[in-house]
DNA sequence: GTGGTCTAGACCACA
DNA sequence: GTGGTCTAGACCACC
């Protein structure tokens, strides 16, 4: 649990949060019935407001990735990986679903969006298998 | 040149002025060359302060879509159509690519992100062929 | 003198006027000592406002392009070919220096200039010799 | 971050801020990520109206060299250098070649108009370095 | 608090 | 008349 938070970044330290957290799931770095800091302690650690560990925590539960058990503590989600896998699946069908019909209201037809697609898988491709 | 503005609308005015009027142009019912109607004019008939009107022209200006000739008014670029589907296309790639980075950052595979494609797509059309 | 003249173009029509009689002379169409039409002739032939006209020939006369000779009408003026290759290319430098200057202060380098010049100068021989 | 603006400038103020802040980005005085002034802050300081100062950010983060994070405040784009660099290439391109074919249409000639770009770039340099 | 949109109205240069 | 700039101030959504 090393958490990389840059406060002064354009994407919000929450969401830096429920990333990396997820991502470490995802990689097996975190296994589900792991317990995570608490608020509080994960909050001091990294200099944060309480307030926005919380809306973090609170949102990965709502998402079924943590679970809080009472005064227990939290945990990681015992289906953590596969409730990440469909909701990341469903996000995503979600945001190319608006950026598609935004590109045909701007009149563009569907091969040219799907060229633009391939186009970007291959720019992203060339960057991140340098 | 008959603008439907929708001032509830959540997209912006302006934005829907351009958005209109490059569509005007990629089907024809604009040319380049054509003189378009003075800020205020238009302003004037749709019910808008000159400068909502103003943004819009000085963005499609900016885009070299349109052409202002200082106080002898503003008219459909000679590119026009060209100018519209490469920004089109660059635009279109841009946001593709901003998209799945974002989702590999996630942890998404690149089999994972072409299906959301492939299903928003196939979403797309289900709605837009009833 | 068959003037093309668009009144609906960007460009304004005293320089369309001007333009196109100096490209006359340039081209040998018309020679030093050729009557020209009145500016009442000229403005009734192209449909035009004669201080439309007048404005275009004066300044004309003033780049000695052409001399009108009192109450006997308007002539090409002796060395017209010459004036004009002069002022053209007092021109051409004042532009290119506005531009230069423009794009240093934007922190372009000479050399970054200079190859945006030599594209600029292939693109238009692309254009104009197809 | 300390910008100069002229009010008395023929300048536009916005093109000031514009200008000012790509030189900084361009010299390294800004690095990708580092947040700006807010805009509220920023015209307050330069005691301009904030409708000034959003109009230089809006066309700054059109060209992609600020990013502005809804209301977490506006950064420096993550390849603002590159923007700037390629974006100032192609303006240099577009308007080397439409003074070019403008000139042509005067009658210029290639060699000529080559001399004339020679004659301002000495100019520039002997007004540059004195 | 942040940025974004929109209105209202003044002033300028150009022609 | 045209477009361009700038100011002033209201309102919204987001966090």
């Amino acid at each position: 649990m090393d958490l990389q938070i840059d406060v002064a970044s354009p994407e919000p330290v929450y969401e830096q949060i429920i990333r990396q957290i997820q991502l470490a799931v995802q990689e097996g770095r975190l296994s589900p019935g792991t317990p995570l800091p608490s608020i509080r302690q994960l909050a001091g650690d990294l200099d944060l407001n309480p307030n926005t560990v919380a809306r973090a925590y609170r949102a990965l539960e709502t998402s079924r990735v943590i679970q809080t058990a009472g005064s227990r503590g939290t945990f990681v989600g015992s289906d953590a990986p596969g409730q990440i896998r469909t909701r990341n699946g469903q996000d995503a069908v979600l945001q190319f679903t608006e950026l598609t019909t935004s590109l045909m209201k701007r009149g563009m037809s569907a091969s040219q969006i799907e060229a633009a697609f391939r186009s970007a898988v291959r720019t992203v491709r060339a960057k991140g298998a340098p």
